[in-house]
Parts: C-alpha cells; structure tokens; sequence
DNA sequence: TTGACAGGCTAACGCTGTTAGCCTAGACTG
DNA sequence: CAGTCTAGGCTAACAGCGTTAGCCTGTCAA
C-alpha cells in the first residue's frame, strides 16, 4: 500500500507506511520495557499508550513475540555498537569492553534479560548481528575463542548477579571484575590444555 | 492441632499434622517444576496433582509465592550439600566444586533458575543457609572473597549461557572453564589493585 | 458509484493467581 | 450423648494475561 507503486515496498517509507505503525508498536514496547519491567510490558498496555486496544495490535504484529524478538534484536544491535566505541577509546581494551559491558546492561537490565534469559530467536534475527555484537570482545583477546567466551560468562555472571542483588552491598565489585578479568587475559590457555 | 497439647508444635510431627500437607504441596510442586518447568508449576497443577483443587491449597499455604520460596531453600541446601561433598573427593578443589556447580545445575535446571534469575527472599530463608552454600568455594580460594565472587560469577555465567544455549554446538566448554577457572585461580588480587 | 480493504472496535475464550463463601466430617466439650 | 467448633475440602467468581472471531467504518481505486 505505498502511495505509488513505482517506489518499492521496502524503501517506501512515508507517513502511511504500513511499517511505520509496527515501528510505532516496538517503541512503545520498549519504552514500556525499560520503564516498568517484562511485567509491564503488556499487550493491552502497549495499545492503551497507543490510544487503542489490544487486538488492533494484531492487524500490524503476529503476536507478543514479534515484539520481543524486535526488541532483542534492537538490544545485540545496541549492545555491539556500544561495545565497538568502546574500544575505540584510551586505554587496556578488555577492561574498556568490561566497562561498556556492565554499563550498559545496567542501564537497560529489562532489556537485557529479555535478550539473555532465553534462547536466541536465531532464525528471526538478521544474520550476522550476534557475531557483531562480540567480535569485540573475540578481538580484544586476540581471537581466543575460550577466553572470550570465558570473559563473556564472567561479564553475564557478574552483571546478573548485581542485578539481582546478589552481592552484599559491602562487596567490592570493581576487585571481583579485576580478578576475573585479569585472570581471564593472563592465563595461558595452551599450555592448561596439553 | 497436636494429638496432646502436651507435645510442643514443633516436634508434633504425625501423620495428620498440618505440616505433613505443606510438605506434600512443596514435594509436588518440586516434582512439577522439575519435570515441566516454571510455566507447568501452576497452582492448579499442583492441586491437580495432590487430587484437589486450586483453592484448597489456600489453605495450607499464603500463595504461590511460598511454594517458591520453599523450593528455592530446597535447591540453596542441596547445592551446598553437593558443594561440601565435592571437595572432599581426590582432586584441585576448584575443579571439584566447578565440575559439581555445573552438574547440579545441568540437572536442575528450573530450579537453578527459580534460586538464581531473581533477588533471594533472604528475610525467609533459613538463617545461614546463603552463607553455607557458598563456603566451600571461599575457602578452595583461599578465603580471597574477590576471587571466589569472580569464580562464581564466572561459573553462574557459563552454566546460565549453556542453559539458554548460547555457545554453538562446536564450542570447547571444558576449555572455557579452563581458561575461566586457571585465570581466577592464579591472578595475584594483591598486586592488581596497588 | 461501487467494491475492496486497512485498521479500528467489542465480545469472548482459556489460562493465570487469588478471594469469598459454603459445606461436611470429625473432634472436642458440657 | 448432644451440641458446637473447625480443618479442610468445594464452587463461583474476579482481574489480568495473550489471543481469536467477527463486525464496522473511512478511504481509495476502478
């Protein structure tokens, strides 16, 4: 339905794209997201932003997952550009990663666990986009798979555990992600290995 | 409700005492979450199960939120359990106790999740219990509280990532662990943080 | 002018946890 | 022994969830 048919679907983005209103739909839902949590994040909820009701929804989405998956994908597409400036900057580049890492999974921890508590949607996710998302940290350990996936669940461990407050608030978290980190580029896998 | 009043509560326990249907609400509810997951361990299932019907559990327990808690208790003194039980066997008591870690959490997966995807009802937990079941791997590093928050964060996050299968098919877990464990275990925490 | 249809709507279904209120069998008391 | 109390079942129901069926209306094309 573009206004002329001479301009193809996916590049005819004008004001009554059909696109437009599902892209309506993923912010609303995230917005929701990052402000009340998964459990806000309500169909009915997402229409009443919108000035509607729920099974209108459906005429521009095929259901709640759609708008999960969208939001997933939002988040590894975040997450990798935020992780690729990170090491762009000054100083050791898996501590910079580190740092981005925690950062922003602290500041969207909804959005984060919607991407990380479950399977990834692989097969509705644009191909490629979880390879982006960590080829900075796989470059930052010069590509040593186990220690980049080693410094991946230390990062994952560390930030769900603080997010469900499961460190005292005595605890000294900068030290725990030094010994992990540290630990993690130092060591030398080769030689644990023979 | 003791047969004799002459027997304190607490020690009442026969074949009619009321706790006897807690038990049974919780050893269902333990069987259920286990075999179908979070989604399956419904109230009505539970009741479906004991040969009644939702409601009636009402009156044994507050609510859902109770069934939870108890199996989360469950899961926190069985894990420590296996932790304790694995260092005493021949062998690094780091590995024995990540190789323990990521095998009770392989076998229990849901109620991994149910103890670990949300802050711990610590005001009606056992006394202790958090504590407990995290001493063995404190004193396996030494009583380093950096180093063994690094290790389980690290080893929380490889089980958690295996679990929503996020490493591919091809990956070499046992040199991530490796790779994972070495590091923590040998970084110097002292000369880090000078 | 007419027909198609995009995109709203209400009603409803089955599911969830939970509450209110009823009923009955057994136990305890006068 | 009769009467009362109550533990522990039950059904009905509520609000909220995702979702479906079916209706209606405004806009646009032929």
């Amino acid at each position: 339905m573009p206004a002329t048919t001479l301009i193809p679907e996916a590049f005819a983005v004008s004001a009554d794209d059909p696109t437009e209103r599902r892209t309506a739909i993923f912010t609303t839902a995230r917005h929701l997201l990052e402000t009340q949590g998964s459990e806000g994040l309500t169909m009915r909820a997402i229409a009443a932003e919108m000035g509607m009701r729920a099974p209108s929804l459906y005429k521009h989405i095929t259901g709640k997952r759609e708008v999960e998956v969208a939001l997933i994908a939002q988040g590894l597409e975040e997450a990798g550009t935020v992780l690729s400036t990170a090491v762009s900057r000054d100083g050791e580049p898996l501590m910079l990663i580190a740092e981005a890492y925690r950062a922003w999974a602290l500041a969207h921890p909804h959005l984060y666990r919607l991407m990380n508590d479950h399977p990834l949607p692989r097969l509705d996710l644009p191909v490629g986009l979880e390879d982006r998302a960590a080829a900075p940290l796989l470059a930052a350990l010069g590509g040593d798979v186990d220690k980049a996936r080693a410094a991946w669940a230390f990062a994952h461990g560390m930030v769900t555990l603080e997010m469900v407050d499961r460190f005292p608030p005595s605890a000294d978290l900068s030290a725990a992600w030094a010994a992990g980190l540290q630990g993690i580029a130092h060591v030398n896998t080769r030689s644990e290995r023979i």
